[in-house]
DNA sequence: AAAGCGGGGTA
DNA sequence: TACCCAGCTTT
C-alpha cells in the first residue's frame, strides 16, 4: 500500500492557487496537507465493510469489483450503512455479477429491494444493469460514461470513478458537505453551498489514491464529523479546521429552515382468505411507493378530521377495525385506520392473493406491512425453516 | 430551481 | 422525539 506521503505530491500540474487564502483563518492546511492526514488516518481506521476489499487483498494487488461498487452506492444513496449491509450481501449472493441482475425478472429486484425504501431506485438499478450487460465490456469507467447510466447521479458516478477505477473524481455527498462546511466554516446555506464545497474538494483531491482519498472523507463524516457531537479531539483534520477553532462545529453546515409535514389520513383494508392468504394488488410503476404492492387502501386525504370507516371499504364485507398505524414519509405523515375481514372466493379484478407463506417474500413496503400486522400479527414475518416447508419450485 | 421520493440509525 | 443520511429524477 503506498504510504501516505506521497500524497504531498500536488494533486496536478497547477498548484499555484492550492493554498491561497486559508491562512488567513483558522484552516491553516493546504488542500495536499489535509489529503496526506485523511490517507494517513484512513490506514489506521479503515474500516472492512462487505463491498470493500481488505488491505491485505489491496496490497495484492486486487482491484474492487465495480459490479459491487455500483451496487453498494446506488444503496448507499440517502442510506446508512448499517441500513445496506444485509440487502448487499442478498443481493450479491442472489446475483453475483451484473449479468446475473440482468437476467433477473424486475419483480423479483423488487422484492429483494423491498424495506431499503426509494424504490425507484431498484427500478433504475435493474434498468442499468440491462444496459451494461447488453452493451457488454462491463462498466464505464469515467465519470461522463457513468453519470449517462440510469440511476447515477453526479455523487454515484464520482465514487465509482475514484473507488472502482482509482481515478481522481471529486465525490461529494452529505458526510462530506458537512466535513469541508466545518473545514471552512461555510456559513452560505447547503443548497447554494454546494459548488463552493465541490472546488474544495477538487482542490484537495491527491493524485495517489483518490479511491481511498474519498473513502476517508465520507468515514471521516460517518465517524468522527457526525452532525452531533462531533469527536472533534480525535480528527485528524482539527488543526486545519475552522469550525472547530472557533468552537461551534455543530452549528455546520447551515440549512434552510424546511417546511413542516402535513398529516394525510386512510383506511387498509386487509382480506384473509380461509387459508391465510391475504388480498394484494400493485401500486402504478410511477409514483409514491410506485412498483410496489400493497393491500387495498382508500386515498390519503389531507384531511386530517373526521374517522375514516368500513364505509370505504373495496366491496361489502364483515370489517372489523383492527388499529390504526403511522408512517412518515419524506414529505408527509401518514395515518392508516386498518380494517380487517375474512372473505373467499376469486380475487378481484387488479388483485390476486398471497399465500401466507408468501407474504414475507413480496414486494412490500414497510407501512404495508405495519398494516398488515396490524390486522394479522406475524403474517409477514418470514416463516420458520422447521415450521413450514416451502414448495420447490 | 424546486419538488417528489422511504426508511432507519443516532443522540 | 428530531435530525439527517455514501442522491436521483422529473417538472
Amino acid at each position: 500500500m503506498a504510504p501516505a506521503d506521497q500524497t504531498r505530491k500536488t494533486a496536478s500540474g497547477d498548484s499555484s492557487t492550492a493554498a491561497s487564502g486559508d491562512s488567513s483563518t483558522a484552516a491553516s492546511g493546504s488542500g495536499d496537507d489535509i489529503a496526506s492526514r485523511l490517507l494517513g488516518w484512513y490506514d489506521i481506521h479503515h474500516r472492512e465493510l462487505p463491498w470493500r476489499i481488505t488491505p491485505r487483498e489491496h496490497a495484492r494487488g486486487v482491484r474492487p469489483d465495480p459490479y459491487r461498487i455500483w451496487l453498494s452506492e446506488v444503496m448507499l444513496q440517502q442510506t446508512t450503512v448499517e441500513a445496506v449491509k444485509t440487502y448487499f450481501r442478498a443481493f450479491v449472493e442472489k446475483w453475483p455479477d451484473v449479468e446475473a441482475l440482468a437476467a433477473a425478472p424486475t419483480e423479483d429486484v423488487m422484492k429483494a429491494w423491498a424495506g431499503l425504501g426509494y424504490y425507484s431506485r431498484a427500478r433504475n438499478l435493474k434498468a442499468c444493469a440491462d444496459l451494461v450487460a447488453r452493451r457488454g465490456g462491463g462498466f464505464p469507467d469515467t465519470e461522463a460514461g457513468l453519470r449517462e447510466l440510469p440511476g447515477i447521479g453526479a455523487y454515484t458516478s464520482a465514487a465509482i470513478t475514484a473507488i472502482a477505477f482509482d481515478q481522481p473524481a471529486a465525490v461529494v455527498d452529505g458526510n462530506v458537505e458537512r466535513v469541508i462546511s466545518r473545514l471552512f466554516s461555510i456559513t452560505t446555506p447547503l443548497s447554494e453551498a454546494k459548488t463552493e464545497i465541490r472546488a474544495h474538494v477538487e482542490r484537495m483531491v491527491p493524485a495517489t489514491r483518490p479511491g481511498d482519498f474519498a473513502q476517508a472523507t465520507m468515514d471521516l463524516g460517518a465517524t468522527i464529523c457526525t452532525p452531533r457531537r462531533p469527536r472533534c479531539m480525535l480528527c485528524p483534520l482539527r488543526e486545519d479546521c475552522s469550525a472547530t477553532v472557533s468552537g461551534d462545529p455543530e452549528h455546520f453546515p447551515v440549512r434552510l429552515p424546511k417546511a413542516d409535514k402535513p398529516l394525510r389520513r386512510g383506511a387498509a383494508f386487509v382480506v384473509v382468505r380461509g387459508d391465510g392468504a391475504i388480498l394484494l394488488r400493485k401500486r402504478p410503476e410511477r409514483g409514491l411507493l410506485g412498483g410496489m404492492t400493497e393491500v387495498p387502501t382508500t386515498d390519503w386525504t389531507a384531511r386530517a378530521d373526521g374517522a375514516t370507516t368500513e364505509a370505504a371499504a373495496p366491496f361489502p364485507a364483515n370489517w372489523r377495525p383492527a388499529g390504526r398505524i403511522a408512517h412518515v414519509f419524506t414529505h408527509f405523515a401518514l395515518e392508516l385506520d386498518v380494517f380487517r375481514a375474512e372473505v373467499n372466493g376469486a380475487a378481484p379484478a387488479g388483485h390476486f392473493w398471497s399465500l401466507a407463506h408468501e407474504i414475507s417474500g413480496e414486494a412490500l413496503p414497510t407501512v404495508m406491512k405495519k398494516a398488515i400486522e396490524a390486522a394479522i400479527p406475524g403474517a409477514t414475518k418470514k416463516p420458520s425453516p422447521l415450521s413450514t416447508k416451502r414448495p420447490h419450485d
